[in-house]
DNA sequence: CGTCTCGCTTACGTTCGCGTCAACTTTCAC
DNA sequence: GTGAAAGTTGACGCGAACGTAAGCGAGACG
């Protein structure tokens, strides 16, 4: 039971995609399930794998730039050269990541300044709902 | 000079962004220059927002989120209803900013591992540069 | 046996955020 | 004035990331 294969429609379900999104994925070769015939099937590798997407997704990233990435998890060659190449790939998302987290907590303070100042608008308790 | 106008190609310099994309902003409502005769003038309330509409999108929020955000940075009507649903709006896309600003770190920890993991399979010194 | 559901592939359609002409007008330097 | 540069409005095009519909097996069920 350490393998728990899924089929596409589990994985649906579990990840909140489509099947279209899943085997899309796996045309621009970020998964790579298994087959049962012709059926694909999911492993706890596909699932890591597609967590990473998603989340990487959700920081902007391009599915290229997330597929490049995706090696950094799979000590997929010995090739010195191949590793170095996807560590700088891996440094420069990094970069990005920390030059996106500085500038969103910038952006947050802002954005709850603008939030008092216009709620400090409205008369106490017009559609306020900020506890309860 | 508290106004300094600014041509459309002042802009894209400053900015970064072209004249293309000037005008399609202006075309979905999220930047109002003023004109001269035909010609766009953009002042300084104008740069404020597309200041806030570029860091919009590295965030992932796509125009018309953003359209509505701006809302919140101009005290637009007096109207109550729409006051509150502009907060409203506000409120969501803060809470979406804290939730990825929780999961970056996340992210950030982790792939500062594989990063570490991925380095320690090379021989010292290949190609890397971590102090420069 | 028929038919239902699930999944497969192929392929065209769609939305977003612009890029890229094309054809004009406006402005500015000389 | 004249010509080049800069700006304007359409209109069409494009890549990314899927949606959607068509049509074809393969199993499960009654």
């Amino acid at each position: 039971m350490s393998e728990q294969l899924m089929t596409i429609r589990e994985m649906c379900d579990a990840f909140s995609v489509t099947p279209r999104t899943l085997r899309f994925y796996e045309a621009r070769e970020l998964i790579f399930p298994q087959r049962r015939g012709q059926h694909r099937l999911y492993d706890r590798r596909d699932r890591a794998r597609l967590t990473l997407i998603l989340r990487g997704k959700r920081f902007g990233f391009s599915l290229e730039q997330i597929r490049q990435l995706l090696e950094l998890y799979e000590p997929g060659g010995t090739n010195q050269t191949q590793i170095a190449a996807t560590i700088q790939i891996g440094r420069e998302r990094l970069a990005d990541m920390e030059r996106q987290y500085a500038e969103l907590e910038e952006a947050i303070v802002e954005l709850r300044q603008q939030l008092a100042e216009a709620e400090s608008r409205l008369p106490a308790g017009t559609g306020n709902k900020i506890s309860g």
